[in-house]
DNA sequence: AACTTATCGTGAAAAAAATATCAATATAAA
DNA sequence: TTTATATTGATATTTTTTTCACGATAAGTT
């Protein structure tokens, strides 16, 4: 099984299971079962089994994974170990909070510069970085060698900078905007979008007080 | 097929629906296909119309689903046009980002009050709030009718601040700290994990690298 | 009024994902 | 050393989700 393609479900649960084993492993334990991190994650023992074969990696019967040893593998299999830049654009409320998201670093992400459109925001000070005009966005973006932007602008302007940073050249995209972005095939993209669990919430005591009724 | 039990990735996509929908009707657009919406989802167009079908309701042939009529039932449907009272604890970086966030309103969620536990920042502003002290989360609750706590507080903070308000009677959880929070049966919660986003992504950069060698 | 066409709605088929099952095997106990 | 047992890894089965395919129908066209 190993090596197989990766399938979005699966992909989804991995960087979970490194959280709970990033904790296990300060609680300085050894061994986990599929049984464990299955109660952990909410899915069956077996779908961890496969999940964990998927990454390649193998346990020992009766013991289970070893900690240490499944966790370096999911970097590993992740790209975590491995640094990759990247650039933030648009450093309001939200871009602030994630530019300072010590999270980041632990999954292999650094970040180089951000960037805004507004002259009044431009050279103030986030963190450990200065905001930098968007007109210095080639000059980072080549120099940098910068993998993956970041967009917090406002939904209106997303699109905008995003034609202009896949122009300069760079291939993955998280977007915290509230639209659908336009990319070419080649562009991979996330989009982190709130309103999915504010609807999933809402519908949920939807549901709930329809039971009551 | 109206009024099936929702499955999880429809529930998932519903929300897009809906903003995508917002933007067309914006537009002044009066009809889309299923095709069209299809294509910005990413998804085929008998998805589109199975994901319609649950909503219970039902498009023209020839031409389309009314935007405003398909936008409005979504928002019935997930339960947005029904306000929902809200909490939230922890005001730091994330925490105040997201209390100003707009798309809450837009979704049906009225943020009442904001909590942290630090006396340094109870009193302090945010918005049209002001930081209250975590001593004060029963009366709140309670006199508020609270429906969503919003956990922005520091991981290890997490699952303390969680037992306390499933203790109040919250039903529902939104959790933004990087951690797997232990509940009741009939409290339901989402986590959003950034971690996922930036794992899901540094993969793609990976694939990308090993099929340029 | 008949004809054409775009689009829906839905049942059937296919694909993907989750779950169940069980032989194989390392560890520990007798 | 043998036996018992927990747990893996892999295959089989079931369930869920997506896609296909096509008849039905509203709107436009001749």
């Amino acid at each position: 099984m190993e090596g197989s393609v990766i399938n979005e479900p699966t992909l989804r649960r991995i960087p979970l299971y490194h959280q709970i084993l990033t904790d296990l492993e300060l609680r300085k334990e050894e061994y986990v079962s599929s049984k464990y991190l299955a109660t952990f994650m909410r899915v069956d023992d077996a779908q961890v089994r496969k999940d964990v074969s998927i990454i390649g990696y193998r346990g020992k019967p009766k013991s289970g994974y070893s900690i240490s040893g499944l966790r370096k593998a999911i970097g590993e299999y992740l790209g975590i170990n491995y640094k990759n830049t990247a650039i933030l654009i648009g450093a309001g409320k939200l871009g602030s909070a994630l530019a300072e998201y010590p999270g980041f670093e632990e999954y292999g992400l650094k970040l180089v510069a951000i960037f805004d459109s507004s002259p009044e925001r431009v050279g103030k000070v986030i963190g450990n970085f200065t905001i930098l005009s968007v007109d210095s966005l080639p000059q980072v973006v080549t120099s940098y060698k910068i993998g993956i932007a970041i967009i917090t602008v406002p939904k209106d302007a997303a699109q905008t900078v995003c034609d202009r940073i896949v122009e300069l050249g760079i291939k993955a995209i998280w977007n915290f905007a509230p639209v659908r972005l336009d990319i070419p095939e080649d562009v991979t993209i996330r989009s982190e979008n709130l309103a999915v669990g504010v609807a999933m919430l809402s519908h949920y005591l939807k549901m709930k007080k329809q039971e009551l009724e």
